[in-house]
DNA sequence: CGGAATCCAGTTAGATACTG
DNA sequence: CAGTATCTAACTGGATTCCG
């Protein structure tokens, strides 16, 4: 499985930077991460908690492949890898909070309405 | 077909964001609305120039119904409809914005690359 | 524990043709 | 012009099983 991002040239900016974080879980996923600093495979998943292993793994692998989180490996027994963001993935942090209170205001506008 | 957004609950606000602009072309979308103000459906068409008319027809219909944007008809032969931004969907255009100049930041690293 | 591999159903999106 | 309808290919994502 290829990741999307490299085999296409982006038409513009909005475009590329929606491809990398556009995905199903990517976007939680980068806050989760910024929230607890560090996360193991396991604690992502429960956290998300609808994620299959396989969509969990490729998404972790695209998110690596755009260095935006680190995988950092521990080679002990039983195997223990954590994930954190990279510096460019902090920097998508600003954005992702706002766009989550923007989210809790169209939330709460619904509310109302019923 | 269905707007996803409506059936199903989100599990927090990110995700509630992110199903709302996370569509193959709704940044954009949104985006150049903001930049031309108002755009006709050729126009969009145009722009977007790989997307197909089932495509554009369905993602504009999903943008409308999570009132981001405004449809409005001119009973007019031929006809002419004309697309703008919501109030709502106008304050999203902030973070995209922010969101475009991570993307051409990202771009120019990659191209010093080579 | 943190995955990889396989199989398969369901969805999605593209091409094409047609319409008010 | 601004779509709708239909058919089908392609891809996605889920369940399950297995491995170092």
């Amino acid at each position: 499985m290829e990741n999307k991002s490299e085999i296409c040239l982006p038409t513009c900016s909005v475009d590329y930077a929606f491809k990398r974080i556009g995905g199903k879980y990517k976007g939680r996923i980068l806050w989760y991460l910024h929230d607890h600093k560090t996360l193991r495979y396991g604690a992502l998943k429960r956290i998300l908690y609808d994620v299959t292993t396989k969509m969990l793994t490729q998404t972790l692998r695209e998110l690596e492949t755009d260095n935006l989180i680190i995988r950092k490996v521990y080679h002990e027994v039983p195997p223990k890898v954590e994930y954190s963001l990279t510096e460019t993935g902090g920097e998508l942090i600003p954005f992702i909070d706002h766009l989550r209170q923007w989210g809790d205001r169209q939330i709460e506008k619904e509310n109302r309405k019923l």
